[in-house]
DNA sequence: TGTACATCAGTGAACGCGCGTTCACTGATGTAC
DNA sequence: TGTACATCAGTGAACGCGCGTTCACTGATGTAC
């Protein structure tokens, strides 16, 4: 059944980006097949070069579709609250969660693929697309920081964040171990109490 | 030049094993083949399966001597300090550095494999040397706590494991942009004024 | 200590397989009139 | 609105390649006497 409507074609670009943009954050770009990706929208492989450049070219594009549907979630998760804690409340207690750790393929891109990005080259389109969707979800955390010291809000910003995604990344290596658990809630204690207490104690380093 | 004495087929046993708790730590263990680990020790591939069972097998092993380095080096760093406080920055600052983040094959291992192990099958032996290792390095940052309280100890230690691994791992996945330094500098600053702070913060959640 | 030979560690070709990518083909879509 | 045909999206075979694993072979090692 060849040459299908614009419309469909559309369609099929579409359905293998959102396929690709789960199946590698719950694979890594290894895992997964352009023959899986393709197939995953119904299609056979042979098809995918009229879409997408290579591989790599789609692997960037997953990604940075994947970090739009979570700054999309994060705002959605801080919108209506009250005030800046009840926002970094939501956005730490939303992400801290068994489901997901449980469900990598529509979580945070940062924490799904932060080794396999990190042994890309530096040049690679992939990493350009991490950095930029990684900064993205840290705007979000910085506006919500508000001691009125800019280098200490975002200071905290990412230290929030380093907690955040170590300990969903670890607590997915170390699932169906108490542990697991363990962890996330030891880091949502960490954050729940950090905030007010740190903005109290002396700034150490300057980058 | 077959059939080797002993002993030199000892050594190239174990060089064959460093060679993989360094490469695995580096590429992943999709990112590497037999042939490559073979190479590393001066051998070629058909020799492989006189020394091991299988890849898999061979990773779980590997995975094992990864964390024994890495156990014996915090034990290093650790010993001679006066107090708990010295220690937990001796292991914070040792760990938080562009030299372990520029270095993955001979940095923390929870950390480097921590995407990998996760995409493991629940019964894979990755997974249990990763998880026992794991809880080897995190019992040495545990028997630095001192609060008096056992759960708030563990917390702690939980919690500044996952603001380590988390803040190494996105820091080698943003090599090269400022936010890299910029965000060890920053877990560096929080776990400097966390322990003092938390401990006088109400505990929430009980796992 | 010296000789004879069985053992077995490393070699490299070969296995079947899956990969990313290319391409000739097909027939419905979209367009020109 | 209807007809004629060029376009081109998806198909599936094929490309070269590298993978994990197996195996017949070789010749130095290690042992038995």
């Amino acid at each position: 059944m060849p040459r299908v409507s614009r419309e469909q074609t559309a369609h099929y670009r579409r359905a293998v980006l959102e396929a690709s943009a789960r199946l590698f954050r719950e694979r890594g770009f290894k895992g997964v097949s352009v023959a899986d990706l393709m197939g995953a929208a119904g299609l056979t492989h042979g098809g995918f070069y009229g879409h997408f450049d290579s591989k790599d070219a789609l692997a960037a594009e997953a990604c940075a579709l994947a970090f739009g549907e979570g700054v999309d979630k994060w705002k959605r998760r801080v919108a209506g609250k009250p005030d800046a804690a009840a926002q970094r409340r939501a956005l730490v207690d939303g992400y801290l969660t068994p489901r997901s750790r449980n469900d990598p393929g529509s979580s945070c891109p940062t924490a799904a693929l932060v080794n396999d990005v990190a042994r890309e080259a530096h040049d690679s389109p992939v990493r350009a697309a991490y950095l930029a969707g990684t900064q993205s979800l840290l705007e979000i955390l910085l506006s919500i920081q508000k001691t009125g010291d800019a280098a200490l809000d975002r200071s905290q910003a990412l230290a929030d964040f380093a907690t955040m995604v170590g300990a969903i990344v670890i607590a997915r290596a170390t699932a169906g171990n108490p542990l697991s658990d363990e962890i996330l809630a030891a880091a949502r204690d960490r954050l729940d109490s950090v905030p007010a207490a740190a903005s109290r104690t002396k700034h150490r380093t300057k980058a």
